[in-house]
DNA sequence: AATCAGGTCAACCGCAAAGAA
DNA sequence: GTTCTTTGCGGTTGACCTGAT
């Protein structure tokens, strides 16, 4: 049999429709056999990667909340470069997005923020132990518990990392209705708030 | 206005794992 | 147990965009 050309590059608007018509009836698999029955010159793995990073329902496309950044920033740390795991963490993002989101935005600054940290750490041991307690608050808090692996409790160190790393997003929104300015660690030029401590975190 | 450099992101590639025959 | 096919993943590429010069 012939090996039709297949095509290459940038989605029309006709393939999508297409193709999201054609995972509608036939389900997300044997996308090769669907890559064909489609009439889509695409071969199987292309409309396979077009749909999950692209088609698929209920993705989120653009703009990385202040949340997710970190949320980002803390599971790579944790887990590496494994962006399929990191992304099962982000609903609604793709692997595809995290890691060209990493590359081009956070793998720069993790370490400044990383840097940042330690000297701030050095600095701060008691509010690191403040942070310490409510590490196991936030990770008792999350009701998905996909988010953390079993006994996963955030280590005081990494907590003060995460306060610290916020401290470089000035649009943080993490928890923002619960939070409010902190004024016992508020500095003049390098503002590390976080939720006040109050005795209902202790129950 | 032209061009260059750097950043961004969708798409591709190659490989490995999983599943089917 | 072996082979073939399909799926999933992470790294890389290249087109496009934007800002600086």
């Amino acid at each position: 049999m012939q090996e039709e050309e297949l095509r290459r590059g940038q989605w029309l608007e006709e393939e999508d429709e297409r193709l999201a018509m054609i995972v509608a009836i036939s389900g997300e698999r044997r996308w090769d056999a669907l890559a064909k029955d489609s009439g889509l010159k695409r071969s199987g793995k292309s409309c396979r990667l077009r749909w999950l990073n692209y088609l698929r329902p209920n993705l989120k496309h653009g703009h990385i909340t202040a949340d997710e950044e970190r949320l980002i920033i803390r599971l790579q740390k944790q887990f590496g470069n494994k962006w399929s795991k990191i992304a099962k963490q982000l609903p609604g993002r793709t692997d595809n997005e995290i890691k060209n989101y990493w590359r081009s935005h956070l793998r720069k600054k993790a370490p400044v923020y990383e840097q940042e940290c330690f000297e701030d750490n050095t600095s701060n041991s008691e509010q690191k132990s403040s942070i310490s307690n409510r590490a196991t608050v936030l990770n008792s808090s999350n009701s998905d518990d996909s988010f953390s692996e079993k006994g996963d409790c955030y280590s005081a160190d990494s907590l003060a990392n995460e306060v610290t790393l916020l401290d470089g997003i000035p649009s943080w929104s993490y928890e923002q209705s619960r939070m409010e300015h902190h004024m016992y660690f508020c500095s003049s030029n390098l503002c590390s708030c976080y939720a006040p401590w109050t005795s209902e975190d202790n129950n």
